[in-house]
DNA sequence: GGGCAATCTAGAACGTGTTCCTATTGTGGA
DNA sequence: TCCACAATAGGAACACGTTCTAGATTGCCC
């Protein structure tokens, strides 16, 4: 069933061509990191991946799928980060939710042009790019799931329906900051304050 | 200080001008109204408005100016319309937050093309509409922290700090929700059970 | 090795947002 | 009234996302 969503990597027969793939994002990447949405040009990601136009497309059938892609892709290496970083320090809920948001952002921030890029295109993303929308929503959720129970005795648990509601609340107020830091209508600190906040309200135990 | 932002109502001079300004903001919610965003093209809207192109971008810097502009209008206008609604029905203040964001909710929904058109615009702008987007910001939170307060004691007080911090959280997820909506990830029944389990999550008093 | 289907390259072409240019129209002050 | 001058009309031109076409290359089966 190969629809009009992007090409995964499970999909991709060849080295040749998960190398494509890599070198296409590894571009986008590189695009974004310098010059922020506006920089990611198609013919200029298709220079610098070495790959034609045409190519591009058919691994991503858009710029939006390109750019989301690349964000599932960050979000799975962070994912990675912290599962072998062990327990998340903090005694409460709250503390630990925190302290992974506040890590996370920071690190965004710490590459403003590539985190304006992937969040701009991610809530310019139609229905078409549901497939990809959907697997950052789940990394985000799991991530703050994971961070609720760290360490608690009922780590192994799934969690709960009440803490898969209050993940979604914080990350769609974490998107809302990320979006207003990206646009320049909130300073960092503010976004920090933001999301403590928010926390805050929804993890009183 | 004329800066690279639209121009507001009190910054036309003649009736002509402010005539042309509201040809323009119509013809956008017709155009959106029947094809949503992809359907708001500038030559249409000029066309339409009876307006030459060079005109519409004196108006309006672009595409993106002229949507979060009609949004803006929109908000102003459910915002009066509650206002002489006179007190919001609901015992508690999470009962009134419910009923006045079902109430816009339902609104928009009727609507699904102008508010796909509105509600992309809004998220892919970027700083240059801070703004037009900031006008938008406040007259939610405006609109949540009276729907806090209706019908109170303590109706006259100015909103609290922790008042202002619970209705942008709320309107954080309400934007979140309706993407989500717009962008067909989830339905409108979703829409509305997310939101009230937000608003339970934040004011249970 | 030869043939065949899929994939890739190179680049032209198209649509729409945006900019720019020139002629025309409207407007406020001498 | 007439003159500067800003605002508008009309439309060409440009940029970038996207599509399409024609030929070269690759990979696989016999």
């Amino acid at each position: 069933m190969s629809t009009t969503n992007s090409l995964t990597v499970e999909e991709l027969g060849s080295a040749a061509q998960r190398d494509r793939r890599k070198r296409i994002l590894d571009a986008t990447y590189a695009l974004a990191s310098d010059g922020g949405f506006d920089a990611v040009q198609m013919r200029a990601v298709a220079d610098q991946a070495e790959v034609a136009l045409g190519t591009l497309y058919r691994y991503f059938p858009s710029k939006i799928h390109l750019l989301v892609s690349a964000l599932a892709r960050e979000f799975d290496r962070n994912e990675a980060l912290i599962k072998e970083m062990g327990p998340i320090p903090g005694d409460t809920a709250a503390a630990r939710v925190i302290y992974i948001m506040k890590r996370t952002t920071r690190g965004l921030q710490g590459d403003p042009k590539l985190t304006e890029a992937l969040t701009r295109a991610f809530m310019f993303a139609d229905s078409s790019v549901a497939a990809e929308i959907h697997t950052v929503g789940m990394s985000l959720t799991a991530m703050l799931t994971h961070a609720m129970h760290s360490g608690q005795p009922t780590q192994h648990d799934e969690p709960t329906a009440d803490d898969v509601a209050i993940a979604r609340v914080i990350g769609d107020v974490w998107l809302s900051a990320l979006m207003a830091w990206v646009t320049g209508r909130s300073t960092a600190a503010e976004t920090g304050a933001h999301l403590e906040t928010a926390v805050g309200l929804l993890l009183r135990d």
